[in-house]
DNA sequence: TTAGAATATTCGATACCGCGAATATCCGCA
DNA sequence: TGCGGATATTCGCGGTATCGAATATTCTAA
């Protein structure tokens, strides 16, 4: 069971490393969306958007109905802002740090 | 910059998101343990072992000191640690719906 | 019923990740 | 000096993620 809990825990964490991923969660924080919001809001192409929320889909981490035509996505669990939040208050704690591993992230993965 | 900002976010949930690391993390929340120690609590290959702990040096998210013959591993940023306990909650609240999620995590990644 | 808008799925190419085996590095001590 | 233990790095393979293009599905309204 142990082994369990992390594997669920990975996958949570999985699902939200992606930077559009993060993107997406951030514009549903202040409640829900159509899926063509979303898009547009991020200048994302349609296919890629639908991939990426599938992947939120199927972990849970967000909500769908639909309304006719369109499809509207919310974070049915507030656990989940909180979790960004602390990251972002973890991000200004380490700031000074931070700089650093972006430069390192940078240097890894040039032109991403 | 908030893309910059949201890739540096990206990169900690991808360095937290495998059971290996998650395990790890949770060994060394009550103090710093030696990479031995780590690895014979976990039984890990001893390659496997410094190839996690590499990432999640790489991102800051564990210290490490070196004393004679051997690296000591700690946590430097506790927050990470809550993040963790955020997450069981998580888990515990959305339990029936979290075993769905196991669920489908196992038939997507069967045998891993 | 059919055109068209919104969304989802499939596919193939490329990039990335995780593993063990092998090897390298670093350190204390005989 | 150099041996042995502890840790890190490199390499190559197999599996997984991500993307855009193409296509399918679902719904509304005319």
């Amino acid at each position: 069971m142990q082994d369990t809990l992390r594997a669920y825990k990975a996958s949570i964490f999985q699902a939200l490393a992606h930077p559009t991923r993060i993107a997406i969660l951030e514009v549903l924080r202040d409640g829900e969306l159509s899926a063509r919001t979303i898009q547009e809001k991020l200048s994302l192409e349609q296919a890629n958007l639908s991939q990426h929320l599938a992947i939120l889909r199927t972990r849970q981490i967000v909500a769908n109905r639909k309304d006719g035509n369109q499809v509207f996505y919310s974070i049915p669990n507030p656990v989940l802002v909180e979790v960004l939040d602390i990251m972002r208050r973890y991000f200004q704690t380490n700031l000074a740090d931070a700089v650093r591993v972006l430069e390192e992230v940078e240097r890894e993965a040039p032109a991403r």
